[in-house]
RNA sequence: GACCCCAUCGUCCAGAGGCCUAGGACAUCGGCCUUUCACGCCGGUAACACGGGUUCGAAUCCCGUUGGGGUCGCCA
């Protein structure tokens, strides 16, 4: 992949022996893996697995502080737990520092980058020699400024040409020349300047210039016509920008180190990268990108932009924000085929009304084309609803397998209890849990010797009615006592036993029985909730409400 | 501030000039089911930011306004 330096013509792009699609993820570890950046991921993803091409992986680890081996770690495990393995081994960008080098030196031996002073950064020039008619062109009509008429300092828009001074003095502020061609200086004694006559009067300089000292007189006005940078975005269309808005470029520091963009659009070329999809904040970075391929004397990728993530309130997201963390849903128990549909349905969308989707169907669906381009909001009552529909479609095994791990996360033991009794409850409670998370508070009752009546409860159900629940408690103990084999299905015998012998509705004994049981208004069936408390349980918490009338 | 981008129910998305009396989902409200809580089912409220054009016809195209976001580092 070395490439000896030369002009930048002879350069090409990678070889590469098929135009199949190659995309990556381009993280920096700092620890914590944000859920906007791992939809980054998936996207990139769904499009390489749709397209039938590559995903790669490269850590940006050159952060030395924050990028920690235990970082690293990080976010290949937010990775593995979303499914999204790279196709090939992670690139780490620190390695890469020889290429790095070698691409700046490249550049300053081809005079298109170059240090101002000899200890200073090295900065790539936005001369015409990186000016590629792909990327850069011309307004058709030109701008003119009436600078006599300024009463005081006026700026043209986007154009690096101020007067001051009441209009008495006109400075160009670092003006780069080759942004604007054809200019010309009309000035109060009528004489006209060309824009290359002056620049050479100025010795090419790139500081403030006060045109006036060039001229020797004047201005009076300014014509010229613009020079723009574009490219077709694959999501957001086509994009353009006034070159005289965008500044000669550090790709290097003083001390000699990369910056981001250099070291991003080397090793982006170098990994074979045909895709460069990534996050909104990089759109204004994509001009400057294209030059720095220019001057690597290579074919840019193509570039696509979505949308940013925004909180609850609908702004951007900051640290301040909380639970945006890949692990912080992981810890809340939501799924991670959930939580990967439902990121990638945040900013995009199959084009019909299907939403709870499996990878295949969002592989078979998505094009970039279908990318939106606004921000998107996360709806987090929507994630909880769509974790309740994962959560409904896993096969048994995997949930009940799901709800052990849960529970040693809380500190108990799922092994300690009979399989079948767990299989039971795992099906009773299913219906009933939003997130995984939820199991072991909601079945505290099914696992402790002994339980709490939650206050509102008792009152609710017990106590009102001069004690009614109480007195029901009282008389359907013994029945409930007598029953069998403590089956759901002799239970409900028992039960419906009793309502005939007292006369009772199911609604006057069912909810006694659950609050003395279970301590809350609100559990499984009552003939359930009873057969997984079990008969000594059941019998000895029916006791401990009476007694603690 | 300059430049760039974006703009449909509270939220996410559908809509690529007539199929729109604007559709779906979450949330919300009402009802059904039901021993509770859920699940499930049925129904309701709710949006084209504003103003000009273009057109026989505009949520869809153009211009402006407003609002929001992004970028303006020897951070990534």
């Amino acid at each position: 992949m070395a490439r000896a330096a030369g002009s930048v013509q002879d350069a090409r792009p990678p070889e590469r022996s098929s135009m199949s699609v190659r995309v990556r993820f381009a993280p920096s570890p700092t620890g914590h893996v944000h859920i906007g950046n791992i939809r980054a991921a998936i996207l990139n993803w769904l499009f390489a697995r749709h397209e039938g091409g590559q995903f790669l992986l490269r850590v940006e680890d050159t952060d030395r502080e924050r990028s920690t081996p235990e970082a690293v770690q990080t976010l290949l495990a937010a990775m593995q737990w979303l499914e999204l393995e790279p196709d090939e081994e992670p690139v780490y960008q620190s390695t890469r520092r020889p290429r790095h080098d070698a691409a700046v030196a490249a550049m300053i031996e081809r005079g298109l980058a170059s240090r101002i002073t000899p200890d200073g950064p090295a900065v790539l020039h936005m001369t015409s020699a990186l000016f590629d008619p792909s990327f850069v062109t011309e307004s058709r009509h030109p701008v003119e400024i009436d600078v006599s008429q300024a009463e005081t300092a006026i700026s043209a828009p986007g154009v690096a040409v101020t007067t001051r001074g009441a209009g008495r003095e006109a400075v160009t502020e670092r003006l780069n020349w080759d942004a604007l061609t054809d200019l010309e200086i009309a000035t109060a004694d009528a004489a006209t300047h060309s824009g290359a006559a002056l620049r050479a009067r100025a010795g090419e300089s790139r500081e403030p210039v006060a045109l006036e000292s060039l001229l020797g007189s004047r201005p009076v006005s300014l014509r010229f016509r613009r020079r723009f940078v574009h490219y077709d975005d694959l999501v957001l269309g086509r994009l353009e920008k006034p070159l005289d808005s965008i500044r000669d470029l550090v790709i290097a520091r003083a001390d000699g180190s990369p910056v981001f963009h250099l070291a991003n659009c080397v090793d982006d070329h170098e990994m074979g990268v045909t895709h460069v999809l990534r996050g909104n904040d990089h759109v204004e970075n994509t001009y400057r990108h294209l030059f720095i391929y220019r001057a690597m004397g290579v074919t840019p990728p193509q570039f696509g932009h979505f949308p940013m993530i925004l909180n609850d309130r609908g702004r951007p997201y900051s640290k301040r924000d909380g639970d945006a963390y890949v692990g912080d849903f992981q810890a809340r128990g939501i799924l991670p085929d959930c939580l990967f549909n439902f990121l990638a349905l945040c900013g995009w969308s199959p084009g019909d009304d299907r939403e709870v989707m499996s990878k295949a169907e969002m592989i078979e669906a998505f094009t970039l084309d279908r990318v939106v381009k606004s921000g998107a909001q996360l709806n987090m009552k929507k994630l909880l609803w769509m974790n309740q529909r994962y959560i409904a479609a896993m096969p048994p095994e995997k949930l009940q397998a799901a709800l052990r791990g849960e529970l040693r996360r809380a500190g108990r033991d799922p092994d300690a209890v009979d399989p079948a009794w767990f299989a039971f409850l795992a099906e009773q409670m299913r219906p009933r849990l939003r997130t995984l998370a939820e199991f072991p508070v909601e079945t505290a009752c099914f696992f402790d010797e002994d339980v709490t009546i939650d206050d509102k409860a008792r009152r609710k159900v017990l106590l009102a009615n001069g004690g009614a629940g109480l007195d029901v408690l009282r008389r359907v103990r013994e029945p409930l006592a007598a029953a069998g084999d403590w089956t759901v299905a002799s239970l409900e015998t028992a039960i419906t036993a009793f309502l005939e012998a007292s006369g009772l509705e199911i609604g006057q004994v069912a909810q006694p029985l659950r609050v003395a049981v279970t301590g809350r208004a609100a559990s499984p069936g009552i003939h359930e909730t009873l057969f997984l408390v079990g008969r000594e349980r059941t019998l000895r918490r029916i006791a401990e409400a009476l007694r603690s009338e």
